[in-house]
DNA sequence: ATCATTTGACCGTC
DNA sequence: GACGGTCAAATGAT
């Protein structure tokens, strides 16, 4: 299967870029704002220097990434060709070949033999990745309806990626999330429009308490840059609540996510997969990245993982 | 205007 | 035939 961009790509990656370079022009601003500040507490802020070197080099791998303009780069998700007239008909194959638009409603074939994985969690939270809502259903002998996301870049990446949402549990709350398929998806190509987020919204002020690396970095705006690691976390916050049943949003409190949901080791360049691994970036020869798997994943506190392949 | 969510309909699987 | 997964028009939000 041939990879390539999708048409409507380009303008994304260079407003990627843009965004990049002024974030690594803000994160070198203050370096030289620490630098100045040394004095007596140059020891202190040593942590904070080197941490501020490794968010630069995160800055910089990702222009390198984007620069690269490589269609068959690792990470790359094959982009089915869009020969056909409707992104419906990429939907699983299974749809008959000649029909018409209506006719393929409903038209899937279930994915018998995709791994899946269940995780328990008392509230929604963000997994890293971007979900658009395509789907709820009242499901027998449930008492609360099962809510359908896919992964966001299913169509201009083909991203395979779908889970679905259940409330399992009323008092204490707890949810129920199946992931079906893994990510294909390069999900940092949303970061721009994070690194843009309005700091009025509330839900980005609960995505900052997911988000921190640790004690020393508790406002917003110094870490807002650092969420471009987690491209999806603000989107999948706001696309939860509209998302929500009355019933579910008497559960549903972000902030009760405490940080430890991701426990986030600052000595790496980390970033979630849907199910709860952790990935590091590593460069490869040729400067491209490369997605690895660390095992055990994240520190979920109580949550409950399960795995069925 | 664009994008996300809602919701009824459709269809494959059991 | 029931159930569950997905589609897509209608609607809402930004």
């Amino acid at each position: 299967m041939e990879c390539c961009w999708p048409e409507n790509l380009p303008s994304k990656p260079k407003r990627a870029i843009e965004q990049l370079i002024e974030g690594r022009q803000l994160a070198t601003q203050l370096r030289s704002l620490l630098s100045n500040s040394l004095g007596d507490e140059a020891s202190t802020l040593t942590p904070a220097k080197d941490l501020l070197l490794k968010i630069l080099n995160s800055f910089q791998n990702s222009l390198t990434i984007l620069n690269s303009n490589d269609p068959d780069h690792k990470l790359m998700s094959p982009i089915p060709t869009k020969t056909h007239g409707t992104k419906s008909e990429s939907s699983e194959g299974s749809c008959r070949s000649i029909s018409t638009l209506k006719d393929r409603r409903g038209c899937y074939k279930r994915r018998k033999n995709s791994q899946t994985w269940t995780k328990d969690t008392a509230t929604l939270m963000d997994d890293g990745h971007a979900w658009r809502k395509y789907g709820q259903k009242v499901i027998l002998n449930a008492k609360f309806p099962r809510h359908y996301y896919r992964c966001t870049h299913k169509f201009d990446q083909g991203c395979q990626a779908t889970k679905h949402v259940q409330r399992i549990q009323e008092e204490p709350p707890k949810h129920r999330t199946t992931y079906i398929g893994q990510h294909t998806c390069r999900t940092f190509l949303k970061a721009p429009e994070l690194i843009l987020q309005d700091s009025s919204d509330p839900t980005s002020t609960d995505s900052s308490i997911l988000l921190s690396f640790d004690n020393t970095i508790s406002n917003k705006q110094d870490t807002s840059f650092l969420i471009s690691s987690f491209p999806s976390i603000k989107q999948e916050l706001k696309e939860e609540k509209p998302a929500m049943s009355s019933d579910d949003i008497i559960a549903h409190n972000p902030i009760q996510s405490s940080s430890s949901d991701y426990l986030l080791s600052p000595d790496r360049t980390p970033a979630l997969d849907p199910f709860g691994h952790m990935s590091v970036l590593s460069e490869s020869d040729n400067g491209d990245v490369i997605s690895g798997v660390i095992v055990p994943p994240v520190d979920f506190d109580d949550d409950v993982f399960s795995f069925n392949f």
